[in-house]
DNA sequence: AACGTAACGGACGCATGCGTCCACTTGCCG
DNA sequence: CGGCAAGTGGACGCATGCGTCCGTTACGTT
């Protein structure tokens, strides 16, 4: 279907991915068109015409990202221990996202006008949910968990990309650990049941009693 | 020392301070200012008499968040319950900045060239790590837990301010607990001992036990 | 009422990003 | 080895943001 490319232009297509994965990397998807045309040597035309969309740059960029988020929370729901599975997912969609200013804009759709991931959003979603009913079966996640909360955590997560480079995955991996022992049930006392995350004011459940 | 501003001039002032408050809550720093001129109903040139730089504007625009923020901070160092107090400087300041796009953007330096809240953040870490180290005097907070960690979480937090408003503050709170949670001390089980936030690799302590 | 000046906003020149067009280059096939 | 279509990058026109200049307005004072 595809016309074979010539082989320069298949080597300037590859260096504009290149360049591409590293800039969206860095500095998020607010990474002129034009910027990924310079550092890949190569000018704005050829950008366009393999790339004629900013999304479509952005779709093959991500196409790896795309399959190692799948492969996190398919390997969480078939993870046999479901507390474990849930507490992988966490913390490895944290690090994914951490890493990648520009995958974490694009999957939660930080810039509408540029990408649409929906599709993998909900799909992932519904995966993620049955995740989340099952840790919470076997007694390990508190019950009051809901797929928004997740969302929470992801956009929270979003933040540590703030974080400076070097400590960022410590930082994450710690983050994550308090997140996760915040989320489990506590050893001896059951604790009880509280509303959903999001749609109520301030008279809602304290989820966290302080005294 | 300051001229009289004659009355018009003083209400044309106002009112580039509201929409400048205005937007940048909404919208973050990134907005323009001719999007606050133009808001306010002023020419550029009035605007840019008024406050010479972006970050004139910005200081004024963000002075009560300043001494709410610092408010928060000291209200948590005097109140006589050290874990109650600890507890409030995390979820009312998550609150303050995920309300504030804005106001996030400047204190954590997002746009280093616009703002400068260097002398700020210094003088409220100060007062934060004290109030960490009574925490964890008094056997609440986890003993494990040091500073960067609340700027990771703080962080986080401005992740939140993506999520939609009618329900962020809701979110925001669910937030503020599962992480509280995470960070208090075991009931039961004293926690053992591990190490600081930034600085090791993978290799280093695992918080929290999983199986 | 008249005047001097603070205050105003439109307009300018510069910079940058956008997407497209086109004259030149170059790989590939006969 | 020659021709041509695929491929290229520079340049263009448009849009927007920036900070500044300057002729006009109108406040407040005498």
């Amino acid at each position: 279907m595809t016309h074979q490319l010539r082989v320069d232009a298949r080597e300037n297509r590859d260096r504009v991915l290149a360049a591409a994965r590293e800039l969206f990397a860095k500095s998020g998807l607010e990474v002129t068109m034009r910027q990924i045309a310079r550092r890949a040597d190569v000018g704005p035309a050829t950008l366009y015409r393999r790339f004629p969309t900013k999304q479509d740059l952005v779709l093959e960029a991500f196409e790896d990202e795309l399959v190692e988020c799948s492969s996190i929370v398919y390997d969480g729901a078939a993870d046999p221990d479901p507390w474990r599975g849930f507490c992988d997912v966490i913390e490895r969609t944290l690090l994914l996202n951490a890493r990648n200013q520009g995958f974490t804009d694009a999957f939660m759709s930080a810039h509408p006008d540029v990408v649409d991931f929906e599709a993998h959003r909900e799909e992932l979603g519904r995966v993620v949910s049955t995740i989340i009913r099952r840790a919470q079966a076997a007694g390990r996640l508190r019950p009051d968990f809901v797929f928004d909360d997740f969302v929470v955590i992801l956009l929270a997560g979003r933040g540590l990309t703030a974080a400076p480079a070097p400590t960022r995955d410590a930082a994450v991996r710690r983050f994550a650990a308090f997140m996760i022992d915040g989320l489990r049930v506590a050893d001896r006392e059951p604790r009880t049941q509280a509303g959903s995350a999001a749609g109520e004011g301030s008279s809602g459940p304290r989820p966290h009693p302080r005294s």
